[in-house]
DNA sequence: ACGCCCGCCTGTAAGC
DNA sequence: TGCTTACAGGCGGGCG
């Protein structure tokens, strides 16, 4: 039972869940945070392969990889599926969340609901001094941006993946700030990616349709939706990114 | 103190 | 056909 793997065992985290009711749900970078009736949260990141999957009835055949099932009284299950065990969920209170847990004590700001100047962020930038696909993915730099919005948002900003934080001019720090906005604003309203193995999947079992957007992502030898150039990929720090070599500079 | 690589898992697809 | 290898949305630990 990796997904639990913050509680000593099963019965603590289900203890910690059971006869409780879920309440408002919010974001937090990558993390779901879930409030239950009580005042503690239940605290969810879907990792690789995770999904949050809706059953309407108990007789709903369980699926393989399906490690968490929560039935309600009021009818239906929602069950988490992960067949990569990278995900996970536990059960905890709002202040350790915020002050006893780092990956979520530790995250950046949030482009989606938090605005931000660019000169500050122009300001946050300088002070890194780090490439810019890295600093992207840094969950403590900024939230919830991961290997396929990184490579959207740098081709959207026309900028080059190993192009230095510090380096940018005021020009090239307002695109990518723009870029980072309006990319993950634009995902989010075409409901997420899907690669092929179509892992990723929203509550109801439907895939995201903002893979058929993508300009760079899983693009390799198509041509740029702007220039027709090639797309390339590259390696990053054993992760693979694409790019247009001619519009990002 | 940092940047980078590896391992964690399972499933699928490509390569030989 | 079948075995082996590479790779996939993330992220923490440990290495040099």
């Amino acid at each position: 039972m990796r997904s639990i793997r913050r509680h000593p065992n099963k019965k603590h985290f289900i203890s910690k869940l059971e006869g409780h009711k879920l309440g408002a749900v919010r974001r937090r970078g990558k993390y779901l945070v879930i409030k239950l009736d009580g005042g503690d949260v239940l605290v969810a990141h879907l990792g690789m392969s995770g999904q949050f999957l809706r059953a309407k009835g108990l007789k709903e055949p369980v699926t393989k990889h399906t490690h968490v099932v929560m039935t309600f009284t009021q009818g239906g299950q929602l069950r988490f599926v992960d067949p990569r065990t990278f995900g996970e969920l536990f059960v905890t209170s709002p202040d350790e969340l915020d002050n006893q847990v780092p990956e979520l004590a530790h995250l950046g700001f949030d482009p989606v609901d938090t605005m931000m100047s660019w000169t500050r962020f122009g300001e946050l930038l300088a002070v890194r001094k780090t490439k810019l696909k890295v600093l992207l993915m840094d969950q403590k730099f900024v939230a919830g941006i991961g290997n396929i919005y990184s490579d959207e948002i740098l081709f959207a900003a026309g900028l080059r993946y190993d192009r230095l934080s510090h380096s940018l001019s005021s020009q090239e720090v307002r695109r990518l700030y723009r870029a980072m906005v309006e990319t993950l604003q634009e995902a989010i309203k075409h409901r997420g990616s899907s690669l092929a193995d179509e892992q990723y999947r929203d509550l109801f079992g439907a895939p995201g349709e903002y893979q058929t957007m993508h300009k760079v992502y899983d693009r390799e030898g198509e041509a740029c939706r702007r220039c027709r150039s090639t797309i390339v990929k590259v390696k990053v720090n054993g992760r693979s990114s694409f790019l247009c070599p001619q519009c990002q500079v």
